[in-house]
DNA sequence: ATATGGTTTTGTCAACCGACAAGTTAAATT
DNA sequence: AATTTAACTTGTCGGTTGACAAAACCATAT
């Protein structure tokens, strides 16, 4: 009974744990109800901690916004990354539906990235700008990049980078960003794994099916 | 200089048309904002009416938002009803072809429905169970019995239905939902006719391939 | 012309919002 | 132990919101 490193443990006071509920709570709250109908207030609250604390960390709720969407994006940078390292030495379609499949797992795990996609998408204010020229421009053009390689394997579906782009993204999405409704509709929870794993497959096989013999 | 018969266009009192004016208004502002950041001053203000004739003729926002979403949702049962007689004698997967292009064009149309069903369906409030009670269920069971004839065809792609319905709405509807992010990112006006047009052919030929000779 | 009842206009209220500022506490440094 | 600095707390301001109520308006029937 003797140890006694309390180091970091008993910190009452830790700032970057502070930011960290506050950017989480942030993303949950605009994501879903969109950034006016959010309130700094039921933020900090969702977050567990006191009343003026997103004005001494963030300055402004639009900083927040910046910083909460910043955070996710670069997590989902990130995690689609490395699955696309871990699936480079697969060739031919089979690359182009491991991708599909990861992107769906994708957009199941993070739901709140579309649904700000979605929020901040259908109304021209200036964070639409902000997003699309920081996040959703490069995402967009590595999804036809990987339309392309598909158009030289001789797979791509016969449409533009565009229509692709959508398609691809409302099909793996929606179901998932509206778990809610599904659930409401069939009983069904489609974030469980085996419903995630089901329409990764249902859908590389509806944009790229394997080639039978 | 004579003809005087203003029997009931200088009406200055017209309660049908101020209710018009503002469930449309409020239809507009509750699909892109959602309820709580909608406010009624702004639905009257953009309506045109003065202040205080929404809690007059409807009581409350919540019956506004309520007569909002059943007016928009009666237009599409009936639109989408009279395609699918204009197609009533199309056989085969023509007719498969024929509802998902039409489904595409009402997307195109009234991007406020999807944009709906998006705002409520990510959150858990009492407007979710009543739109999906009220409105969503009904066309679930409409898309889940054209899958079924497309199975009794044998060429429905290989899911369920849940994802069937999610995939169609999602690849269908978010190009549009999304069109301002969609200018953004490639300056092309996704809801233009000849991309309407093209998405509808496009998403139709993914789902129900023609069968190639 | 007068009364009536359906509309529209305007005034008001309590509750909430984002932002700011001044105060308080705890930790780090000297 | 004294001082400084970072982290947190609380009070308050101007502004907006949804709701309600009273007043003004107006077409029509009598």
């Amino acid at each position: 009974m003797a140890l006694s490193i309390p180091s970091t443990l008993p910190r009452i006071r830790d700032a970057e744990a502070t930011r960290d509920k506050l950017l989480e709570a942030a993303l949950e709250s605009f994501s879903t109800r969109g950034f006016e109908a959010s309130s700094t207030r039921l933020i900090e609250e969702n977050a567990g901690v006191k009343r003026g604390l997103i004005n001494y960390h963030f300055g402004s709720k639009l900083e927040l916004w910046e910083q909460a969407v910043g955070r996710i994006m670069s997590i989902g940078a990130q995690e689609l990354g490395l699955a696309m390292d871990q699936g480079r030495d697969i060739d031919g379609v089979a690359r182009l539906r491991y991708f599909v499949r990861a992107y769906v797992r994708f957009c199941a795990r993070h739901p709140e990235v579309n649904r700000l996609m979605i929020q901040e998408g259908m109304r021209d204010e200036p964070r639409l700008g902000w997003l699309t020229s920081h996040h959703v421009k490069p995402w967009y053009k590595s999804v036809s990049r990987i339309f392309d390689e598909a158009r030289a394997l001789g797979v791509a579906p016969d449409m533009d980078h565009l229509n692709f782009y959508y398609i691809l993204t409302g099909a793996a999405t929606l179901i998932f960003s509206n778990a809610l409704e599904a659930r409401q509709l069939t009983g069904v929870d489609s974030r469980s794994e085996t419903q995630v794993t089901r329409h990764a497959d249902v859908l590389a096989n509806l944009l790229f099916p394997e080639i039978k013999p």
